[in-house]
RNA sequence: CGGGGCGUAGCUCAGCUUGGUAGAGCGCUUGCUUUGGGAGCAAGAAGUCGUCAGUUCGAAUCUGGCCGCCCCGACCA
């Protein structure tokens, strides 16, 4: 016998979040078999597991677009160079992260080895640049569309790639080449530009709420986070599993700048000529990078319902092979059934796992894959007509026996018991690691890493009042690596306080964390 | 772009110090046995050892150039 301490419960992921939270994210989309980098440098393989989720998101996304009076475009993926330049603080903010195409050919040239090589010529007189985000050439499009009052609003979106060359790229989080939609609107006055770029946040929260189950706070940037080239930014900042925050989506409010850049400039109720309002907002594969990580757990993914790729995978237990057959079918005619239900207003996505593969093998694939229901059906399952449930938000080893007729019933129920589980689990979380900050020596505390070895388990969200200048948010950047993640909106982020860090009489709290 | 590390089978890596013709585990394929929980046994496929050059009778191993990747900084949805 061993003095040795019990060995930790095994899991299906190694690391666990505990031990190495940045592993940890790796292992799981490895393990959910979702994406995986490639050989371009920076850029991802999104693999039908993944991409599943991204069709949810955008098809769920794209309806609330749709409702809210938006219609949907195209527009080239690269820009004029000059376009880049028109923009001040935008050139500045996307200057040093741009891919630029210089060649429109390439000529095969024999080495002396035999060996092909491809050299690029035909020089472009100007340089394109792959669309870091496309406020410049919508810009110049809206500028000819929009002659009158009457041409607005112009309520644009679209489903595009940006690239964006990062130096440091982590799939979903932060990659060269990306998914987003981007959102540009112009509008005839201040207000009602104003108001589009709230609209639009509150679609992103309540997305990030109902579908991601991500309760996300809503604020506004400060000056040093704005995206170059805004008046204002608004933002929902998620909290993941490390306490750590990320912006899972931004809503621009852009002023005239973008149309004086561009040139958005129409004829007003009194005749007079006058420049367009815009705005720009987005959302990203980002978004499935904090589904992973506020969710998921040491046994691999865990998915919402409602973006799942698949909602229930059913699988069949045929260990004879004379009740094979009969296995199959009643596993098939489910599936058939609950694809024929709806839940949240789509149909049920079902699918029946029928690879001939160790039970528990398969099993674990699916718990790693964090489909939200497993169903298996066996012989005598068919004999009592009843199904075996097993919950991926529930431990590994329960699993009910419900009447299938029961279960087909409850199946849209479960699922929404599953999604508002995960809401209600993230919010707790978030709550609890949401810590009202009021002096200096305190806040320091919060953010030193308690074990130098493994900082990334540090405080969470700082609330604090707030006085300071953006001089004083770099400065705390560089000690304790935080930033403003942003200024709340609501009466109770508006009290009149302290500044925790200048002593400063403070009307606004404001969310310190780490970010990704 | 600075500082560190690493390129050997699909993956994780051993072999290199002391040069002698390629290894393990996992995965994959096939067969048999299994199957209500990540299976067992057996057989098999799979690598111009990142690349180019040099030293040598002989290089995964020694030397140099180049390329690529990872980690830590600066940047970032």
């Amino acid at each position: 016998m061993s003095n040795a301490p019990a060995a930790k419960p095994q899991t299906a992921i190694t690391p666990t979040r505990q031990d190495e939270f940045p592993e940890w994210y790796q292992q799981v989309i490895k393990a959910s078999d979702m994406a995986e980098n490639s050989e371009v440098r920076g850029c991802m393989v999104i693999k039908p597991w993944g991409y599943g989720i991204w069709e949810n998101i955008q098809r769920q996304l794209d309806k609330m677009f749709k409702d809210t009076g938006h219609s949907n475009a195209y527009f080239p993926l690269l820009i004029p160079l000059s376009y880049l330049a028109k923009e001040a603080a935008h050139v500045e903010g996307f200057a040093k992260e741009c891919a630029v195409v210089t060649h429109h050919r390439l000529e095969a040239v024999k080495q002396e080895d035999g060996s092909m090589k491809m050299i690029p010529t035909g020089e472009l007189a100007e340089p394109y640049v792959i669309r870091p985000t496309s406020e410049t050439i919508i810009g110049a499009a809206f500028a000819r569309w929009v002659e009158s009052y009457r041409d607005l609003p112009l309520l644009i979106n679209q489903w595009a790639n940006v690239m964006r060359w990062e130096m440091r790229p982590r799939i979903f989080l932060r990659t060269a080449e990306f998914l987003w939609q981007e959102g540009h609107t112009a509008h005839e006055t201040k207000e009602e530009a104003l108001a589009e770029t709230a609209q639009m946040l509150t679609v992103y929260e309540t997305f990030a709420r109902d579908h991601l189950a991500l309760p996300v706070i809503t604020g506004e940037k400060s000056e040093r986070e704005r995206f170059p080239g805004a008046e204002s930014t608004l933002c929902i900042e998620a909290m993941v599993q490390d306490r750590k925050a990320i912006q899972a989506g931004t809503s621009h409010f852009l002023g005239q700048n973008f149309s004086t850049a561009s040139g958005i400039q129409f004829t007003g109720r009194s005749g007079a000529r006058e420049h367009a309002w815009t705005t720009s907002w987005g959302v990203s594969t980002r978004l499935i990078g904090t589904l992973i990580m506020a969710h998921s757990d040491d046994d691999g993914l865990v998915l919402p319902p409602r973006v799942a790729t698949q909602q229930i995978m059913i699988l069949p237990v045929t260990p004879k092979e004379d009740s094979k057959q009969a296995v199959l079918d009643a596993c098939d005619a489910l599936a058939r059934e609950l694809r024929a239900l709806t839940y949240a207003g789509e149909p049920i996505r079902a699918h029946v796992d029928r690879r001939d593969l160790p039970g528990g093998t398969r099993n674990w694939e699916w718990i790693k894959k964090g489909v939200p229901i497993r169903i298996e059906i066996g012989p005598r399952d068919l004999e009592k007509g009843s199904v075996a449930v097993s919950r991926r938000d529930k431990g590994l080893k329960e699993k009910e026996f419900i009447a299938t007729a029961d279960f087909v019933s409850k199946a849209a129920a479960t699922l929404e018991e599953i999604q508002a589980g995960l809401l209600e689990r993230a919010t707790v979380f978030r709550d609890a690691n949401m810590i009202r900050i009021t002096d200096k020596a305190q806040f320091e505390a919060f953010f030193t890493p308690k074990n130098p070895d493994k900082p990334e388990i540090h405080g969470g969200f700082a609330v604090v009042d707030w006085a300071g200048s953006s001089d004083d948010e770099d400065e705390l950047q560089k000690q304790l690596g935080v930033t403003i993640r942003c200024l709340p909106f609501g009466d109770e982020w508006k009290q009149p306080g302290t500044c925790f860090l200048t002593g400063q009489p403070s009307t606004q709290r404001v969310i310190f964390a780490k970010a990704y």
